[in-house]
Formats: structure tokens, sequence, C-alpha cells
DNA sequence: ACCTGAACACCGTTCAAGT
DNA sequence: ACCTGAACACCGTTCAAGT
């Protein structure tokens, strides 16, 4: 299985030929099955995300949020260099749980009152931010654990899990407060909540 | 040069042996001037932003951090790949000049009234989105310039930069709502901006 | 339907040796 | 100081031919 392959042995050795010698074929034998490596490794991905698709469960926009980015999170750092194959995938359009979830916080960015040429994009946004915190906390990770960074390491490795939630607030809170601006005068939401 | 390079032909054929070959030179002579590749593709990225460094106006920080990020995207968008390539090159930690960019962030994060344990986080929040967008938007430009993409396409193609400040408002409202939360009560940041 | 054999056109990196 | 020659250990992809 590709998954295994990857979580043994990381990313830049999950390669169309050594993939092939791992399951006893023929390197060309994997194209009957991929049209090429970017769709094996958004199967991948998908196999990957497989567990976080779960029901929507009908909660407050900002709680589903959560709820579906806590578990992208989980399930990104379950395997050897997840975030960067994902991310990978999600970039090309590869992955059909990534286009999913993608849904699902259009969904709840509409909810929230963003308006629908735009809750699309905050929903990309989420995942930017997701995808990117979570590959640096990832490659840290595995660098720490391949021996590297001497000790506590200060900021950026210290609580990870409330870094993160302290992050997505932001864009929540950005959301609420574009969905307040859009409906106070709507046709202008180019109005942004004054700095101090 | 290696920059022509990549725009010419775009970062997958941007090899060390290719540009070598471009230089007039044997592909080892290449690893006298750097370390690896990883090494090289740090300093084509350090080059297509090196323009953007320009001096740190004493604006007010909502101003300064739309005028980096403006700043961040066009350079991005002036080279074939150039999200990808400097993303890339951030993400290994290869970019001195992403590093400096990093650095105003969070210094106008901090200004915002953004407690230093959280600055750094909302300055690289800021730029996964940025490098994210751009990334997103860049591969449709040059897949759409290849001749491909049917007709309007519709969203996410429309009016690119009146998306990428909504996008970006999205943070900097995220910023100024997190500031106003940890001034109230210090100490507990935890409150977000209700829901509707 | 599923796979092999064999080829095509490449890669990044190292390192003795040359000037 | 700067580069060549030559090798090492790989890549992704295609495609006739086999079963």
């Amino acid at each position: 299985m590709a998954v295994t392959l990857l979580d043994d042995y990381g990313i830049a050795d999950l390669t169309m030929r050594r993939l092939a010698r791992e399951l006893g074929l023929t390197p060309g034998a994997l194209y009957w099955h991929f049209a090429d490596k970017q769709a094996l490794l958004g199967a991948v991905a998908d196999r990957i995300l497989a567990t976080t698709t779960s029901a929507t469960a009908p909660a407050p926009w900002a709680d589903r949020v959560h709820a579906i980015c806590t578990g992208l999170r989980d399930a990104l750092l379950s395997t050897t260099d997840g975030a960067e194959l994902v991310s990978a995938s999600f970039a090309a359009g590869k992955s059909e749980q990534m286009a999913a979830i993608l849904d699902r916080l259009t969904g709840a960015a509409a909810e929230a009152g963003i308006d629908a040429t735009h809750a699309g994009l905050a929903a990309r946004s989420v995942l930017y931010y997701v995808l990117g915190f979570t590959a640096d906390e990832q490659s840290r990770l595995q660098w720490d654990a391949a021996g590297a960074l001497a000790d506590g390491q200060s900021v950026m490795t210290t609580d990870p899990n409330g870094r993160f939630i302290f992050g997505l607030r932001l864009l929540v809170d950005g959301m609420s407060a574009q969905a307040a601006a859009s409906r106070d005068h709507r046709g202008d939401p180019g109005v942004t909540v004054p700095a101090p």
C-alpha cells in the first residue's frame, strides 16, 4: 500500500519505481491504474483524508469551521509528510476530499453572512492557513524527531494546539467582521474594523 | 541567469543540469557556488523578491500590511511560477527576503495590539494566505494563457485584485478583533466576536 | 484486463583531477 | 579559486508484446 510506504519513508521516497518495487510490480504496471504520478498522489491524499469526511453536524458555523479544521489537521499530522502531500494535491486540484472540505467551509462562510461571491474565497483562505500552519508544524516535528533542534527551541514549537486555534480564530473573527460589514451597508463591504 | 531560465520555461525546467548547460558549464560547477539545489532556488527566490524590500514607511499598521502584501503579490506574479518557487523556499526556510517580510509583518501585528507570543503567528498566517492565494491565481493564469479554460470561467478568475484584498481584509479584521479581545480581558484572548 | 521488458530522456550530487 | 570528466544512483513515462 502506498500509504504505508509514505509513512515509513516520506514523500521524497514515494516514487513510482519504488512503489512498484514494494508491490512486486514493474513501474509501467502503475500506469494501467493511474494516469500519472499526480493522480496517484491525489489518491493517496484522499486516503489520508478519508477519516475526516464525517457528517456535517448541525452546529453554529464557527463551531463547524473549528471542527472541520481540527479534524483536517489531525489527519495531516497522522502520516509522515501528510501536510505537504495534501497541500500539493489540493493545489493541483487532484483531491476530491479537499474539494468536499472546501464546500463544507464555503457553506459555513455563507451561513456566517458572507455573500456568495466571497464565501468561497473565505473558505479557501481558511484552508491556506490550515495547510500552511500544519506543513510548518510537521516539518519542525520531523526535523526535531530526526535529532536536531537543541532544546526548548522557544517559540513556534511550544503549545502547537493553542497556536493553531489562535490563528484559526483570526480567520473566524475576520469572517464575523466581514459579515457584519456587508450587513450594515450592503454593496460596500469595503469597511474594515478600525485600528485603535 | 537563472531567473531568465525560470521565466522562460517554468520551475519544472529549472534543473541544475539545464541551468549549467544554459551557462555553458558542467553540472558539477554549480556545486562550487551553491550547497545544493535548495540553496540555488532560495537565491533565485530572493532575486525575485529583491524589488519588494523597500523602506517601511511610517503608516498605520493595517496600511503597512496592505502595502507589504500587495508588493509581495506583484513580485510573485512578475515571474513564471514565482509564487510556487517562493512558497517552497519559504517553507524550507531558504529565503532571507521572506524572513525580512515576516519580521515586518510581525512588527505590524505587534503594533496592532497582538501580544508578542502571537504576533509572529498572525504574520505567518498572512503569508500563508498571500502565498496560497497567489499560487492559485498564478496557476490559473498560466493554465489559461496556455490555451485551456473555455470562456469567462465564472468565479475565481474575475477581479483577482478585489478578491485578493477581500481575503487580506479577513486577516486584518481578525487581527483587529484579536487585539481588541486581548485588550479587554488580558490573559484570556479566547473570546470570539460572536456570530449573529 | 492486467502486466512485463525494454527503452527514452532525463535527474541531483560527488569528487578526483586539472588550470 | 573555479571548473571538467566521469561516474553513481536514481527518476517519470511510453508502449509493443505477452497471458
